[in-house]
DNA sequence: TAGATTGTTAATCGATTAACAATC
DNA sequence: TAGATTGTTAATCGATTAACAATC
């Protein structure tokens, strides 16, 4: 399936989530274009490729769509992850919120700074080297990467080796997909020069061209 | 200027730094296609949008690529940046290390909470109340949002009639730009349901199409 | 039936790549 | 000159939208 539909797919879910608590039974696919700001056609053929079908004049069933959708997001019950370097933004995270709705929860975190680590309340924070049973033992299958620049790309290769076969990477280092494993790459720095870029590009047209 | 080609323009300017360290002094476009993983073609082209020219047998000036690419990309000094909400997540951003490279210079954050307050040492948290002469004061662009959910879209709606242009979001709200105020999403829960689904979807098409 | 909405095919749009003439 | 690389035009590719027949 295509990469962008599976964004989609989360965001649609969202969506149906709050509608069902509003009691709505069902959709169409115009509801859903509205609210993710996309035409109806991208709806329904996202839907038709994920074999979703609806009633051409009932519309989509609310429910069924979310059992669906959670079975294709790979949704079976809690999705565990673990936190690799657990420093200011790792232990951040090692604790954030908004992964609770998602079913996403957090089972470790890992760090050598031992005034770092904690075995027992909360979530525990382990030495490195209890990383590979412990991944192997719990079988889990995404890791969210904090380590410094420098070590990203060791830390990579033993996670693929421990068994890990996705990783949100917040280093600054870009790292590629391999055929193991899949990297998404959260570059914040790049983020905020984007946002600058676009500030002073919008001021610029502004400029030269003030229709 | 199209919106992925600033994604690639930092990217260049991340790689043309790294080659003047090493003493290069032009680039092929060529040698910038293999460094990101993209053709030849597109580094012409995007350089050719941007303006910047090279010689036909003699690439690009390094040297002269990135004082323009900074320049394209508003990178006048510093880039002042303040973070709206510094609980476990804000906080972390406050001394977030992998801005430092990049001219990104976090100046102030804000939060209700008093105990989070502290305006002596490292990086002052101010009362929201000092938000908009703050902001004023120092002209302040670009803010990153790390306020819980509930909150978000007002303060959005507060930050641009305190001037703000730019804002990366971290609350999973997903919030589109407006007429004055650019908005990124990063949306931690989203990406890491993806990274689920991308699990789940490879070993289904290793199950299916084993070949 | 008449009306509305799906499912699907064709058209559009934008981004990327291929190809090649211009030229250093 | 011969060779190499840019700058640019044409071709390709994929994602999105428009349109409409099928059908509930």
């Amino acid at each position: 399936m295509e990469y962008d539909i599976i964004m989609r797919l989360a965001q649609y879910k969202k969506v149906l989530i709050k509608l069902r608590s509003m009691g709505f039974i069902k959709v169409f696919s115009d509801n859903l274009s509205d609210a993710l700001g996309i035409s109806a056609s991208l709806v329904r053929k996202d839907f038709a490729a994920c074999r979703l079908t609806g009633k051409r004049r009932g519309g989509y069933q609310v429910n069924e769509l979310i059992e669906k959708i959670n079975l294709l997001l790979g949704v079976s019950g809690e999705q565990k992850v673990v936190i690799v370097g657990c420093g200011k933004l790792g232990s951040a995270l090692l604790n954030y919120r908004g992964f609770e709705n998602e079913q996403i929860k957090v089972v470790a975190g890992f760090d050598p700074n031992p005034q770092r680590q904690n075995k027992d309340s909360g979530i525990p924070v382990y030495p490195p080297e209890e990383m590979e049973s412990f991944i192997k033992k719990h079988g889990v299958k995404v890791a969210v990467l904090a380590v410094p620049e420098d070590v990203a790309l060791t830390m990579l290769e033993h996670l693929q080796s421990f068994g890990i076969r996705g990783v949100l990477n917040f280093t600054p280092a870009p790292m590629r997909s391999s055929a193991v494993c899949n990297v998404e790459n959260v570059n914040l720095a790049l983020e905020v020069e984007k946002l600058f870029y676009l500030i002073s590009a919008r001021k610029l047209r502004k400029e030269n061209d003030p229709e």
